[in-house]
DNA sequence: TCTGGGGTCCTAGGACCC
DNA sequence: TCTGGGGTCCTAGGACCC
């Protein structure tokens, strides 16, 4: 059945939420009117570029670019720290905004939503539904956003991609030569900075080259990958728009030291901090993990992975912990390092551990400490609770960590 | 001057089994 | 002085997304 998919894109969205938090609370200057930037701390190597204005863009200012850099090419660069509660607000009015349209809303990332439209089209056409969202947007949130419309997810994002900001562009499948193919190959979704250089050796540049180029031939030099890019370019994609909580496959947190670690204590003391955080996470979702991975990241910013299977699923925060550590002392090779990470996997309902199979008195304990723990931070704030560890440790408790209603992410349609 | 943090999926190679 | 081959599980690392 001939479908009618939306791709809603805020433009700038963590620049743009800051300018109307900003103008709300009295600022004079919309600092969308101005070169500026999201970025992180960069006292604590945290200081990258993470959404920039249209006129920081025009300094040739990038998304993921190092602030030192981005104030290089421009000095009057204003800079503001990331605020996610207030992004998570302006996700969730905007994710409000468009069910009032289609139930069939499927929130991709914080500032991107697929909607359905097929069949919920009262008395307009899918154009003017669209146009209508796009204006409601600017005027009742304050925000602009770009609307694609298409036949299906893929043609929908790349006509959302198209000119920006506060526009509505279709690219329905009979303009997909005119709309699609003239752009570079480097646009196409899922055509990345390692895919790029081999499509180019083969003498493909534009999405209407790779449209047109042998689907053999580019599955032998990407693999499985070829094929799917090779579908992209011609516009061919059935995902279906998948409203609702999303199935979460793994869960991790990482963080990137202020200074280098070459001890073990203080790496350990980096270990637990995860721990603490990714476990809470684990338990507040009622899930039990299988695997534990820790990586790490070294001075030279070579990543370094060591995962294991655990005989049984836990959600214990000391058993973790106990797991990860010995998965950094077996990986470790006494490098500086900057960057720790604990992940978690192979994820299962807890129902399990309320069984006898797991009814002793030690796991028994451990647990009600956990519960014990959770219940103070929940009520009391994370900092009420923890480790002695830590103190004049120069090291924070609980590392990383999303807001309890924090939008998982996919990188897939 | 120096590169975040949250995810998903894919692939290759080794171990192991029959 | 011979060592097949298919299947599954596990791990490390890579690629991509926002």
């Amino acid at each position: 059945m001939k479908r009618t998919i939306l791709h809603v894109d805020v433009n700038s969205a963590y620049l743009s939420w800051e300018a109307v938090y900003a103008l709300q609370h009295g600022a004079r200057v919309d600092l969308r009117t101005i070169p500026s930037v999201v970025g992180g701390d960069e006292k604590s190597r945290h200081g990258i570029v993470l959404a920039k204005s249209i006129p920081a863009k025009k300094f040739n200012i990038k998304t993921g670019e190092v602030l030192w850099s981005a104030r290089m090419k421009c000095p009057n660069l204003v800079v503001l720290p990331p605020s996610y509660s207030l992004y998570i607000q302006c996700s969730n009015a905007l994710v409000n905004l468009l069910k009032e349209y289609s139930p069939l809303v499927e929130r991709y990332s914080i500032d991107e939503c697929f909607m359905d439209l097929t069949g919920h089209c009262r008395n307009k056409s899918f154009e003017e539904t669209a146009w209508e969202i796009k204006e409601r947007c600017r005027e009742e949130l304050g925000f602009t956003v770009n609307v694609g419309i298409s036949s299906n997810k893929l043609l929908a994002k790349m006509a959302s991609e198209f000119e920006k900001p506060d526009k509505m562009h279709t690219l329905y499948p009979h303009e997909i030569p005119k709309k699609l193919w003239p752009l570079p190959v480097r646009e196409l979704f899922l055509a990345g900075p390692r895919t790029i250089p081999v499509l180019y050796k083969l003498n493909i540049f534009t999405i209407g080259q790779l449209a047109h180029a042998s689907p053999a031939l580019l599955k032998q030099h990407l693999k499985s990958h070829g094929i799917t890019l090779w579908k992209y370019a011609n516009g061919i994609d059935n995902s279906p728009v998948t409203p609702g909580e999303r199935i979460i496959k793994g869960i991790g947190n990482s963080t990137t030291t202020p200074f280098d670690v070459d001890n073990k204590k203080e790496a350990f003391l980096y270990l637990l901090s995860l721990t603490e955080t990714v476990a809470m996470r684990l338990r507040d979702k009622g899930m039990m993990a299988r695997v534990v991975a820790v990586t790490i990241r070294d001075t030279q910013l070579s990543f370094f992975s060591h995962q294991r299977k655990l005989a049984v699923p836990s959600n214990n925060t000391d058993y973790l912990y106990n797991e990860a550590k010995r998965l950094f002392t077996e990986m470790w090779q006494g490098n500086p390092l900057r960057h720790f990470g604990v992940h978690l996997s192979e994820l299962t309902g807890n129902e399990f551990c309320q069984t006898s199979l797991f009814d002793n008195d030690f796991v028994l304990r451990r647990q009600s400490l956990d519960k014990s723990i959770d219940t103070i931070r929940l009520s009391h704030g994370s900092g009420a609770v923890i480790r002695g560890a830590f103190l004049h440790s120069g090291i924070p408790p609980l590392c990383g960590g999303v807001h309890e209603s924090f939008p998982n992410m996919r990188s897939l349609l």
